[in-house]
DNA sequence: GAACTTGTTGGCGGAGTGTCAACAACAAGA
DNA sequence: TCTTGTTGTTGACACTCCGCCAACAAGTTC
């Protein structure tokens, strides 16, 4: 009667198997930089031979795109804000939310968005740059200027580029301390502000200069 | 008559070779992500023997962090730009001379400061902050406002996060090639003038607001 | 030319990673 | 229960890269 031996290890769904191993991954990448966690790290936390990391996400690197993404693929900014009222109000209560759900993600957060040191990978780059790209689409639906001008790829990049401000900031919070969530705030609304009303309609004048042909500039009172 | 046998390699100064071995590094961290450059990449490049880079820079990392401080150290703003006229004035000189500086380090500026994914090294992160740092003091001292309340700590992380918008925007500018020069003094001048304007002094009203209590504040103008 | 100083080399050992054939857990059929 | 098939999983091998260090040689001095 000797019971069936105990398997020496689990079987389980290669969904369930991959969301396993991402979550220990993200979980270690959020605590120490990307060159000091071992693939043999990620296993070991997993309980789970090496080897098996490269079964499902082939590269080291991959892994750790994937968790980027993961990270990055937040609920859309639309579905959690009314957009009305003026446009001071938007941008408060816009950053307002942003401020809220990186809070909840806290260390991961920067340590995935870090503009840390170690010569980007291109690909990393890529996909932050990807993430940004949606995120600064979204920002200028919900202020209500994706269509204001013709040359929306600039405003993008102005957005993108407001993007490295927020990162930063947030960074200055979350893990420096040297700003309260309240300095956040103000800095994060009135740079947004400033931009939007000063420097887009600047470069909406500039770019009718420039093209001699008018843009679809929409009288906005 | 046999001639002198032509030396194997040539003997250099220890300050002489470590300046040529730091360029070639420069050079190729410049090019490629960190994980990309190999110490071999580096030693075939500057033409000597791998184990040469140890002696001389330890660790890879330390090289790395040479190279960085090297980027970083430039030339001070206040020995360049008048600090005369008015506010609007003096922020757009010096973010002309900025740009103009960082023009003519290009590529290597932008991969060194670069926000990119690989989850940053602490200690690199610690040398760009201590960098930012610096040059935020001088931003700060440039524009006048080194002494202008007791909150000198939170209007030095205001100015760092602020060189997360700047670092964004030229990298927009420079490697994107999604804003143009005159896109980027526009951004980031009136940026700076927004945040000086409206931000720093609402600061000082909401710290003078908090000091029933004063944490450590202490010296008020 | 001999002896000394020290800049430089080349190879050794360790750590980390990708690959792959073999193995074992589990399911299904007899 | 035994057999067979599928496939999730393992473990080891080969390779690359890095830090270390003893031996070597370029240049200097007497």
């Amino acid at each position: 009667m000797s019971p069936a031996a105990a398997p020496r290890w689990k079987r389980l769904e290669p969904d369930q198997r991959r969301e396993q191993i991402l979550e220990c991954a993200a979980r270690l990448f959020g605590e120490r930089p990307y060159a000091a966690v071992s693939t043999t790290d990620i296993a070991k936390e997993a309980g789970v031979a090496r080897g098996l990391l490269n079964h499902y996400f082939g590269q080291k690197r991959d892994l750790y795109l994937k968790v980027v993404k993961r990270m990055l693929l937040m609920p859309g900014l639309e579905e959690s804000v009314p957009m009305t009222g003026t446009l001071r109000q938007r941008v408060e209560r816009s950053v307002e939310w942003y401020l809220d759900t990186v809070a909840t993600h806290g260390k991961t957060y920067v340590a995935v968005t870090g503009a840390g040191g170690i010569g980007a990978d291109p690909e990393v780059e890529r996909i932050i740059a990807e993430a940004d790209d949606i995120s600064a689409s979204k920002t200028l639906e919900f202020l209500g200027l994706k269509v204001e001008v013709g040359s929306d790829a600039r405003h993008r990049a102005m957005i993108r580029s407001y993007g490295g401000l927020v990162k930063a900031t947030i960074r200055e919070w979350i893990r420096g301390g040297t700003l309260s969530r309240e300095d956040a705030h103000l800095l994060l609304s009135e740079a947004l502000i400033s931009i939007v009303r000063d420097v887009f309609p600047q470069l909406a004048k500039a770019a009718a200069r420039e093209e001699g042909r008018a843009p679809k500039a929409g009288p906005r009172r």
